[in-house]
DNA sequence: ACCTAGAGTTTGAGTCGTCAAACTCATGCG
DNA sequence: CGCATGAGTTTGACGACTCAAACTCTAGGT
């Protein structure tokens, strides 16, 4: 716990932001919309953590973090990770609505705490969403997989993880037969419509928009059709 | 989640020091001792608790809750006790250290978790410690027990409560096999030397204060010596 | 090249919880 | 009975985090 909460925030935002933004720098302005706070508020905050060496930035440029500041990032997402995948696993609560609940909760987890959740879960490399749990030292590997929506028409693949975290969007897909490590088939592509059709193996067919599919990882199986 | 995390502390502590003083008031300086904080800033602290009717207080008198703010104290009360419980039972930590641990994420806790933790552990009446869990409507039953130093010798009784939660005194009782639910028999009085000897049953003799013994409560057994 | 729209920054102010230090009250010792 | 002592209160200040609003820079279109 070297920081105060409200850091912790921030650098969990800034890491993230990094991996998906292309120019791997976080915009001032999606920190500031990620942490619900003004634009003005996140400026000072990142000079605070620039102050910390915590994280680089030139006036109005993007941010990103120092090796201290993502080893400290790191550290959160699994404590945000291992919470998630204990009040799935252990409180049998649902994927939809676990995200915020870790959300505070990564917050109270002392190393000691942490450490026989971990062992209680069996040390997983996974959260319920597929995304991976990074490991004490830090380690952290990422599973291969491809956004749903480059399958092609006919493909069959297993879904191995689901980037978005809204509570809606992971009520449909749950609703939908969509989770982790279902495997599924693409019915039909209607580029025009922006729609591809799935269908989930003991499921019946779906629809949804591709922006959506993107957020869906999955990996191609031997297509025994 | 009616208040803040401070204000949240501010109760429990005064709830608990009521309990325990004679006049059923806290004393603003147990107040501020309780939380670490001057007397300063509790006395203003409190003010704060008295405009949102949590609590009533005159000027340099003692600090009562109202009806309000002893149901918020009973809920944080059973927010902790679970968390004990649950760190202890499904988690294997030791009972000397939950104490803190639950200290932090007592606060974090939202109803839905709590609801699922508590059915989790079958809906516990006690915590690890033999401190009743108030139940989700606020009712809390006090077991009914005689602190050990009450005893006389040869007497024995079973260990139902123990009241410190310093964590070098847990790591004593459970050292000598004192723990809750554990049977025992008083071996000897020395009221002079202010000590008082005590064999577990399957222990051998440890001797401790009759304060230190006054904060273990027990119930007497009948006695098939 | 300009100039404007949008992104980012600065400034001034407010809230929350805290402290130190000056002050006030209640009481029991002598 | 008075007054010193200790408990409690007030005051002024500060650090962390935040906002609104004024300001500044960058980049893209014409």
């Amino acid at each position: 716990m070297l920081a105060t909460e409200t850091v912790e925030n921030y650098l969990k935002a800034i890491y993230l932001l990094q991996r998906e933004a292309a120019a791997d720098e976080a915009p001032m302005g999606k920190i500031a919309a990620a942490l619900g706070v003004t634009a003005g508020t996140a400026t000072s905050m990142v000079k605070k953590l620039v102050a910390a060496k915590l994280a680089r930035h030139e006036r109005f440029g993007g941010v990103r973090l120092t090796a201290k500041g993502t080893r400290a990032a790191l550290d959160i997402l699994r404590r945000h990770r291992l919470v998630e995948t204990f009040l799935v696993d252990t409180l049998g609560l649902d994927w939809s609505v676990v995200h915020d609940e870790a959300e505070r909760l990564e917050h109270a987890i002392s190393p000691m705490v942490l450490d026989a959740l971990d062992r209680h879960l069996g040390r997983p490399a996974f959260d319920p969403h597929g995304d991976p749990i990074p490991r004490a030292d830090g380690a952290l590997q990422e599973s291969e997989a491809m956004p749903m929506s480059e399958l092609g028409s006919g493909d069959a693949a297993r879904l191995v993880r689901v980037l978005d975290q809204r509570g809606d969007s992971l009520r449909f897909l749950r609703a939908s037969g969509l989770k982790v490590g279902a495997t599924l088939r693409v019915v039909a592509i209607e580029p025009g419509a922006g729609v591809m059709r799935i269908r989930p193996d003991g499921g019946s067919i779906v629809s949804m928009s591709t922006t959506a599919a993107a957020r869906v990882l999955v990996r191609p199986t031997r297509d025994r059709h």
